[in-house]
RNA sequence: GCCGCGGUGGCGGAAUUGGUAGACGCACGGGACUCAAAAUCCCGCGAUCGUAAGGUCAUGAGAGUUCGAUUCUCUCCCGCGGCACCA
C-alpha cells in the first residue's frame, strides 16, 4: 500500500490554488452568481502566533463558504489583521523594537500559519487595520461621528488602570478589574473622547429580534443595555427639587427618605457629610460593591423632603449604595418593597410602610388604596405627569463609550484643539493622519499620551483661523478599527470611499459571521452600532438593511488534554504549527470538526487526532492502495443498493450538517459511509466523486488530490456540491421493534413495504409468549419502526 | 440574587414533530500477521444475574402525562458562562 503523501500534496495544492486564484470572490456584476458573505473575527497578531483554539472558527466558517462556493455561490471569505492595540504596544517596548516593526513581523508569521491550513480565503481582500490605507477610513467615520454629535469630549470619571497606563471602557472592565491585566481599576477624573453609543441603546436592543443571533448572544445584549422602565419624580427640598429615578412609582406612598449618591451635588457642602464624601471617592469600584452588603450612610442634617403624593417630610440620607452614573443618582427608598432599603431601614431605625397588601392591593396609599397592583405604575405615572411632579421615563445602564485611548499605538484622533474655535476636525483632504515616527512609546504616569511629548507632530496651525493649535494626543481604542472591517472586505483597494455603495448593496449583510462570546458585549455590540450610524447617514446604503449580521454564532472555546484552560502560564498550550507538521493540516482540519459539538468547550486530545489520521490513511488506500475502485461487478447487486441508501442518507446528512454547523456528526457519518465502503471491497463508481465531494470541505487538499487521481477535470472546490434523491433514503427493509407493555419483546427484519396487518400479525406472533394467552386491548403500529402491544 | 447554557459508558460524544439509548471515534481486552515489535486487519466492550438462551437495571434526583420519555410538564440538585447594591 502506498502510503499518503500528506505535505507533498498539501503544499502542491495550496501553491496551486494561490496561483488559480481559485478563492477569489467575483465582484458584482451582471452576471454575478448569488453571493455568500461568510465572516470571521479577523486576529490580533500576538506575539505568540495562533494557538490551536484560534482556526477552530475559521476552520467551520471555511467547511460552510467551501459547501457553499461548491454549490455555485458567490462566496467572500476574506481574513486580515486587528494590529493596532495595547499587547502589540506593550511587546514592543519590551523587545525594545518599533511597534510598526513587531506588527508586521507578527501578520507575516500569523499569515504563514493560516496559509499552512489551507483556509479558502480571498487573499486580495486581505486587511491591516494599521494601514494608513485602512484607517484614514476610520479616522474619516470618527470625524463623522464628531460632525453629527455624537462624538463629545467631556470630563469625566473613567476607569483607569495603573498597571497598563490607559483608560478603559467600561465593557473592558470584568468585575472592578482590568479586563487584559487583572488590576483593579481605579477612578480617574479627565477629559476624554465619548461616543453616544446610549443614543442607540433602544435600537440596539430592539432590532435583535430581526436578527438571528445564539439565544444567549441575545440575552447577553439585552443585559448589558439593562433597559428599565419606570418614572422620575420630584421632591421639593426646600427651594430646590431633587429627581429621582424608580422602576416603582406604584409605592411612591411607601417612600420613607431619600437616598443620594455621595457624588450628588446636594451632597456637597455639608459638614457631617464630607468625612462620608471624601471616603467614598478614595474606594475603587470594587470596595464599594463588595462591601458584604452592609450598608453605610450619612442623614444630611435639617434637611428634609417633601413626598409629592402625600405632602409628607421625609429625611434625606447620602449613601454609596446609590449609584452616580444611573438614573438621577438619587433615589426614594421603599423599605417595604425593596430590599436594599429595608436593609439599610433597619440598620439606621428608619420606618417601613407598606403599601402593597398580599393580595396585591394598594394600601396607605391615599387617592390609590384599592387600586389592583398591576394597575398602580400606570396610575401613578399619570397622576404624576398630570400634577407636574414627574413624569414616566426608561433608563438604561448602557453608558456612552469611552473612545479615547492615552497611548501610541492607535488610530491617532483626528482633532485639532484651538483655543479660539475649539475642536476641529483635520479637514477630509489631510486624511489620513499618521503616528509620528519615534523613539520611545512608554506610557506616562500623568495619564497623557505618549503622543503629547512630540510638540514637531502636536504643534499645528488651525485649519479654521490660521492660529496657533495642538494636536489631539489621545489615539483610538483597538475596537474603532474593528467595528467596520467587515464592509471594507467588500470593497478593499477603494480610496474614495470606505467602500463603493454599489459592493455594498451586493454584499451587505453579512451572511454568518461566527466568533466568540467573549466579544458580545464589546465587538459585536459596538460594530452594530457603529453599522447602524454609518446606515443613518447614508454611509451604508439603505438597501444594506439596519443590522450587519443575519445570523451569528459561537464556537466553543478548546480546553487543554484534562479540561484545564489553554494558558501561556501553564505551559498546555498546543501550537497548530506542530499539528500541521506531524499530522497534516488535513487531519489538523478534520478532527476539530469532529472532537465535539462546535458550540461547546471540548478538551484537546492527541489520541483523537490519531483516529482522524487513520480515517484518512484508510480513505487514500480505498482510492489508490490495494482496493481500488471497485470494477463493475465486484460487488453484488443486493450491496450496491444497501451503499446507495447509505450514500443518499449520507449527502442529506452532510448537506444539512454543513448548514446547521453540526460538523461532528458530518464527520462520524463519513466515517460510516467509507467502513461501508471497506466491507463492501470499494467504492462504485457512481458514487465516487460525490464521496469525494463530501470530504471536500473538510479535507481540501486531499479532496482535490483525490479528484486529480480519478480523472475528473477542474477543481473539486469548483465541481458542484451532490444531490441526494429522496427516493433512495428508505433501505428495502427495516427492523420492525415489538414492544409489550412499553418493553421490547421481539424484533424481525420486515421488508419495507410491509402493510399495517401484516406487520401487526407478524408482532403478535413474534411476541405471543409474553401475552399469557390474554387478548391485547390495544396494538399500536407505528410506520416503519415499531408495533406496540397493550395487555 | 437575576439571565442564559448544560448534566447520557472508562473518555469525547450520537439519538428530540416522544418510538430499538450508547451511532462514530478514543481507550481497553482478545485474536491474525511477525523471530519480535510497530503499523495494519478481524472480534469484543454500559452495569448486573445467568454456562447459555435470556432476564433485570440504567440518560443528575424525585414525581407526573403516555401503550411508550434522554426527548414533554412540575419540583429539586450540580456544573459552566454572563450580569450584579442598576433603584
Amino acid at each position: 500500500m502506498s502510503k499518503r503523501p500528506v505535505h507533498e500534496i498539501e503544499a502542491k495544492w495550496q501553491a496551486e490554488w494561490e496561483k488559480s486564484k481559485l478563492y477569489q470572490a467575483a465582484d458584482p456584476g451582471k452576471d454575478t452568481a448569488e453571493k455568500f458573505y461568510g465572516l470571521v473575527e479577523f486576529p490580533f497578531p500576538s506575539g505568540e502566533g495562533l494557538h490551536v483554539g484560534h482556526p477552530r472558527s475559521y476552520i467551520a466558517v471555511d467547511a460552510m463558504t467551501r459547501k457553499q462556493r461548491m454549490s455555485g455561490k458567490n462566496v467572500l471569505y476574506s481574513i486580515g489583521w486587528d494590529a493596532f492595540g495595547l499587547p502589540a504596544e506593550n511587546y514592543a517596548i519590551k523587545h525594545k523594537v518599533k511597534p510598526q516593526d513587531a506588527t508586521q513581523k507578527n501578520i507575516n508569521n500569523f499569515r504563514r500559519q493560516l496559509k499552512s491550513i489551507g483556509f479558502g480565503f480571498d487573499w486580495d481582500r486581505e486587511i491591516d487595520t494599521t494601514d494608513p490605507k485602512y484607517f484614514k477610513w476610520t479616522q474619516w467615520q470618527f470625524l463623522q461621528f464628531f460632525k453629527h454629535g455624537l462624538a463629545y469630549k467631556a470630563k469625566t470619571n473613567i476607569n483607569w488602570c495603573p498597571k497598563d497606563k490607559i483608560g478603559l471602557a467600561n465593557e473592558e472592565v470584568v468585575a472592578g478589574c482590568c479586563e487584559r491585566c487583572g488590576t483593579p481599576v481605579e477612578k480617574r477624573e479627565k477629559e476624554q473622547w465619548m461616543i453616544a453609543i446610549t443614543q442607540y441603546a433602544e435600537r440596539l436592543i430592539a432590532d435583535l429580534d430581526t436578527v438571528d443571533y445564539l439565544p444567549q448572544i441575545k440575552s447577553q445584549q439585552i443585559n448589558w443595555i439593562g433597559k428599565s422602565e419606570g418614572a422620575y419624580i420630584d421632591f421639593a427640598v426646600g427651594h430646590e427639587t431633587v429627581r429621582v429615578f424608580t422602576t416603582r412609582p406604584d409605592t411612591l406612598f411607601g417612600a420613607t427618605y431619600l437616598v443620594l449618591a455621595p457624588e450628588h451635588p446636594l451632597a456637597a457642602g455639608h459638614e457631617e457629610a464630607k468625612t462620608y464624601i471624601e471616603a467614598a471617592r478614595k474606594k475603587t469600584e470594587i470596595e464599594r460593591t463588595n462591601e458584604d452588603k452592609e450598608k453605610t450612610g450619612v442623614r444630611l442634617e435639617g434637611v428634609m423632603a417633601i413626598n409629592p403624593a402625600n405632602g409628607q417630610e421625609i429625611p434625606i440620607w447620602i449613601s454609596d449604595y446609590v449609584l452616580a452614573h444611573y438614573g438621577t443618582g438619587a433615589i426614594m427608598a421603599v423599605p417595604a418593597h425593596d430590599e436594599r432599603d429595608e436593609a439599610f431601614a433597619k440598620k439606621f431605625d428608619l420606618p417601613i410602610v407598606q403599601v402593597i397588601s398580599e393580595e396585591q392591593i394598594m394600601i396607605n396609599s391615599g387617592f390609590m388604596d384599592g387600586v389592583p397592583a398591576w394597575k398602580a405604575k400606570d396610575e401613578m405615572i399619570s397622576w404624576l405627569e398630570e400634577k407636574k411632579c414627574g413624569e414616566g421615563t426608561t433608563t438604561y445602564k448602557l453608558r456612552d463609550w469611552v473612545f479615547s485611548r492615552q497611548r501610541y499605538w492607535g488610530e491617532p484622533i483626528p482633532i485639532i484643539n484651538c483655543k479660539k474655535c475649539g475642536h476641529v476636525p483635520v479637514p477630509d483632504d489631510q486624511l489620513p493622519l499618521t503616528l509620528p515616527d519615534v523613539d520611545v512609546y512608554e506610557p506616562t504616569d500623568s495619564g497623557e499620551s505618549p503622543l503629547a511629548s512630540m510638540r514637531a507632530w502636536v504643534e499645528v496651525k488651525c485649519p479654521t483661523c490660521g492660529g496657533d493649535a495642538e494636536r489631539e494626543t489621545d489615539t483610538m481604542p483597538n475596537w474603532a478599527g474593528s467595528s467596520w472591517y467587515f464592509l471594507r472586505y467588500c470593497d478593499p483597494h477603494n480610496d474614495q470611499a470606505l467602500a463603493s455603495p454599489e459592493k455594498l448593496k451586493y454584499w451587505m449583510p453579512v451572511d454568518l459571521y461566527n466568533g466568540g462570546m467573549e466579544h458580545t458585549t464589546l465587538h459585536l455590540l459596538y460594530s452594530r452600532f457603529w453599522y447602524k450610524f454609518l446606515w443613518d447617514i447614508g454611509a451604508v446604503p439603505q438597501e444594506c438593511g439596519s443590522e450587519p449580521y443575519k445570523v451569528r454564532r459561537s464556537h466553543g472555546l478548546i480546553m487543554a488534554q484534562g479540561g484545564e484552560k489553554m494558558s501561556k502560564s501553564k505551559g498546555n498550550v498546543v501550537n497548530p504549527d506542530d499539528v500541521v507538521n506531524e499530522y497534516g493540516a488535513d487531519v489538523f482540519r478534520l478532527y476539530q470538526m469532529f472532537m465535539g459539538p462546535f458550540d461547546q468547550a471540548v478538551p484537546w486530545d492527541t489520541n483523537g487526532i490519531e483516529g482522524v489520521r487513520k480515517y484518512l490513511d484508510r480513505v487514500w488506500v480505498l482510492f489508490v492502495g490495494a482496493q481500488f475502485i471497485a470494477p463493475q461487478g465486484v460487488i453484488n447487486h443486493a450491496r450496491t443498493l444497501e451503499l446507495e441508501t447509505l450514500y443518499h442518507q449520507t449527502v442529506k446528512k452532510v448537506t444539512e450538517g454543513i448548514d446547521h454547523m453540526h460538523f461532528n456528526t458530518c464527520v462520524s457519518q463519513l466515517m460510516i459511509l467509507l467502513n461501508a465502503f471497506s466491507d463492501a471491497g470499494g467504492i462504485p463508481e457512481t458514487m465516487q466523486k460525490g464521496f469525494i465531494q463530501l470530504l471536500a470541505p473538510f479535507v481540501p487538499h486531499l479532496a482535490e488530490e483525490l479528484w486529480q487521481k480519478i480523472g475528473a477535470t477542474g477543481s473539486v472546490h469548483r465541481s458542484g456540491w451532490p444531490s441526494f434523491d429522496s427516493s433512495k433514503l428508505q433501505a428495502s427493509s427495516f427492523t420492525l421493534v415489538v414492544q409489550v407493555n412499553g418493553k421490547i419483546r421481539g424484533k424481525a427484519v420486515v421488508d419495507s413495504t410491509v402493510s399495517e396487518d401484516e406487520a401487526k400479525a407478524k408482532a403478535l406472533e413474534l411476541v405471543e409468549k409474553w401475552l399469557e394467552g390474554k387478548t391485547p386491548k390495544q396494538v399500536i403500529y407505528v410506520k416503519g419502526k415499531l408495533v406496540s402491544v397493550v395487555v
